[in-house]
DNA sequence: TGCAATGTTGACTTGTTTGGTCGAATCAAG
DNA sequence: CTTGATTCGACCAAACAAGTCAACATTGCA
């Protein structure tokens, strides 16, 4: 039950492009070191994140990378899915491409493991980038306004 | 987030043993004929549940395994956690081991991966193998009056 | 006692996935 | 045309998953 250390490289290269805005591109290099994420492998990553329209690059001086999208239209599933594939706690239950087990309609777990597909569906589905970077957001205020008092 | 096939094996086997009551061993050869388990593989799952307290076996002619617990107190999330480890999409959210990530404190998806752990333990915590039975025998009787009328 | 049926143990195998690394190519801007 | 960036595909080592196997210990029964 545990996601891909590729994936959760994914989000955190997603999150961070999202903190640095789409004004201007973001460089591989800035992300990785920001995010601590290895270079060469963030390349691959990025490249995959490409593929599948998530962000948008260019290359050559002043390039980088940028989000297709306003954070507010990328969920944090979406990512999930498409490095890690379907979010389900077996094949059976898989929303996208369920895939036969063998019991045909007589498995004993069927609702059990729906309930807990879900359950992670209803978190992941309804978190966006921009909902992580608001509760960080106030997660820092409420920070300094302690600090301060 | 997918469960190994070992853990929905030991799950299985688990339920098999609920079914079948305590008065008697069940022979692996059963339950592995029952469950569509690889009964070489299923041997070394009832050896490592048996580890854990969860079975206990009887050698001999008339052996086999058995329930140690009545199946009203075995949680179907203390089998996951036993077989494949904590329930946690990451490392750092990890209930009974956390693991530091390099973070420390400033992590921007602390909040958002513990409401994921969340919500997959509040469903694994709650339900027991007896439900799972009794959801399996509504289930049953169900189909079995609809096709009586 | 001896045999057959059963669980016990631990080592072994085989294929796949994970988590990367590397080098050469390509492209854009000044 | 040089410099600073991405791009692409090949490659690799280690860990893990899923399963196999053989030899052995224990029990019930004839």
């Amino acid at each position: 039950m545990s996601v891909s250390s590729k994936c959760y490289y994914a989000i955190r290269a997603i999150y961070a492009l999202a903190e640095h805005g789409a004004s201007e591109p973001m460089r591989i290099a800035d992300i990785a070191q920001k995010e601590m994420i290895p270079i060469r492998f963030l390349e691959v990553i990025l490249g995959q994140l490409k593929g599948g329209g998530f962000v948008e690059s260019r290359r050559g001086a002043e390039g980088g990378y940028r989000l297709s999208k306003p954070p507010e239209q990328i969920k944090v599933g979406e990512i999930m899915r498409y490095v890690d594939g379907p979010i389900a706690p077996v094949d059976c239950v898989s929303q996208s491409r369920p895939k036969e087990c063998g019991f045909h309609g007589e498995c004993h777990f069927f609702g059990f493991w729906g309930r807990v597909r879900q359950a992670i569906s209803d978190v992941v589905d309804q978190t966006t980038f921009a909902d992580l970077l608001k509760e960080n957001r106030d997660r820092k205020k409420a920070f300094v306004n302690e600090w301060m008092i």
